[in-house]
RNA sequence: GCGGUCGUGGUGAAGUCGGUUAACACACUAGAUUGUGGCUCUAGCACUCGCGGGUUCGAGUCCCGUCGAUCGCCCCA
């Protein structure tokens, strides 16, 4: 059997891969507009990069693909962003610089040992942008900001944006302890999942499908009763400056995330569109306080988010939002004898030195199949070379659009000649291929 | 990692209780039409049904395994 790619990867070719570069674009666009500049991280880093002292998540736990090298050195294909990131930061002391916060982002591949299905891929592409050395809601705000203005300019719209705050280490510490006391009498009667979440992590418990409906899960207390003053400041203006902002958002208490080391600020953006999948979440993101200082670091405080650029792309198929196929190709030269087929390319790069998009054809096929092959190609214009072109050094020009031809012997006028056929706008749609994205 | 569904050409797919030549359509190639296409007509285009094994006189059809896709769980972008 032919060799196939390994599960849950994709190639990419196509008007797939133009949408997917057009999406990198506003992103790279967007960015420079809120003055984060990019960062490039190796694919690869030290284990201990990802894996942290008593992380209890799963993408840390059992999604990494994690291998020894020739020095017995344990490395890990990342599997998310920003981890990588902040070990850039301190090792290249990016953050020693006068103006803070430093804003950063990057455009990267990330690899997670699951098990695939829409919108998950074991190899997939992730856009985050982060923003260090100052803790403020406002920052928080414009990182949210970032995301949904990326959105809006992709124009997709059915999405909403949920936010929530977990507090400190401290607070949620006192939280999962009053949630385990909550739980306790009623453990019996939950699920086996939520038997597990109880022990592992209990704030999993509340956004538990199967318990849904259970008394304990509805009366539950919410983390905002644990959180501290400052805490409770801190997210109440966060909430103000968003809606400064023109920011709609849901506050959604029982949002928790995945990654161990957020603090404060949480938050999602979440499709809402039917056909997304079960995997809504189109990003996420919050505060981190600890993060920097792990990684030998001054203790500076961060916001990020990650947006996966594969739902971005599900997302906007879903909504019918369509990429169109661009046209490649100016002019297509048929060649209508074989003898001439040197010269032909001769002739060709004549033309690409002028920029002009040539496509020809290298087995002077019969006339039939070079018309298609010209169709095809989206040429506006043909030229025809044969023996009598040959015999006067001239080309014949064909208008697609109009039908209108003519032969020209000096170089000069062909260039001139082009250029007029290409600059008059056609209005007449000339089959543009509907590019659908999946 | 676990569970459901699925796997036939370049594409969409038909294939009846296993029965011998794998339908149909689109696309493609060639010709009608030897320097002007898009229409029409004609012809061609799957030594083989993801892969491996088994049952059978006989398997695309049944069984087992495997790989992959898809949907969901877990979890996450």
């Amino acid at each position: 059997m032919a060799i196939q790619k390994i599960k849950g990867t994709k190639d990419w070719y196509g008007v797939e891969l133009q949408a997917n570069r057009e999406l990198q674009q506003w992103m790279r666009a967007l960015c420079e507009l809120y003055g984060y500049k990019e960062v490039e991280t190796p694919e690869f880093e030290k284990t201990e990069v990802f894996k942290r002292e008593g992380d209890s998540s799963d993408v840390v736990n059992k999604e990494m693909y994690t291998f020894m090298d020739a020095g017995n050195r344990s490395l890990t294909l990342r599997p998310e962003g920003t981890a990588g990131i902040m070990r850039a930061i301190v090792e290249n002391k990016l953050y020693a610089q006068p103006d803070l916060p430093l804003k950063v982002f990057y455009i990267s591949s990330c690899f997670r040992a699951e098990n695939p299905q829409k919108g998950r891929l074991r190899l997939f592409h992730q856009f985050g942008a982060e923003a260090l050395g100052v803790k403020s809601p406002v920052l928080d705000a414009e990182l949210i900001c970032l995301a949904k203005t990326l959105l809006d300019c992709l124009e997709i719209e059915d999405y909403k944006i949920v936010i929530n705050s977990i507090g400190d280490s401290e607070s949620r510490k006192a939280y999962r302890e009053v949630l385990r006391k909550h739980f306790e009498p009623v453990l019996g009667e939950l699920c086996e999942d939520c038997k597990r979440r109880y022990i592992q992590n209990p704030l999993r418990i509340l956004d538990c499908k199967v318990d849904h409906e259970h008394p304990a899960l509805v009366n539950a207390p919410v983390i905002s009763q644990s959180l501290n003053q400052e805490s409770t400041d801190y997210f109440a203006k966060l909430r103000e400056t968003l809606t400064r902002a023109g920011v709609e958002y849901e506050i959604d208490e029982r949002l928790v995330r995945g990654l161990d080391y957020y603090t404060d600020t949480v938050f999602e953006f979440l499709s809402t569109n039917p056909g997304i999948g079960a995997q809504s979440a189109l990003g996420g993101g919050g505060r981190y306080d600890d993060l920097l200082a792990y990684f030998g670091g001054p203790a500076m405080s961060g916001v990020g988010f990650g947006m996966g650029i594969e739902r971005l792309l599900i997302a906007l198929a879903e909504e019918g939002k369509q990429f169109e196929e661009e046209s490649s190709c100016d002019l297509y030269l048929m060649c209508l004898d074989e003898a001439l087929l040197p010269e032909a390319l001769a002739l060709a790069t004549q033309l690409r030195n002028w920029r002009i998009r040539v496509q020809m054809d290298f087995q002077a096929r019969s006339m039939k199949s070079q018309f298609k092959s010209a169709e095809r190609s989206g040429a506006k214009i043909i030229a025809f070379y044969g023996e009598e072109e040959a015999r006067t050094g001239s080309l014949k020009f064909k208008n697609v659009d109009t039908q209108e031809q003519v032969t020209i012997s000096d170089p000069e006028g062909w260039i001139d000649q082009i250029y007029s056929w290409l600059q008059e706008p056609e209005e007449e749609e000339h089959e543009h291929h509907d590019a659908h994205l999946h």
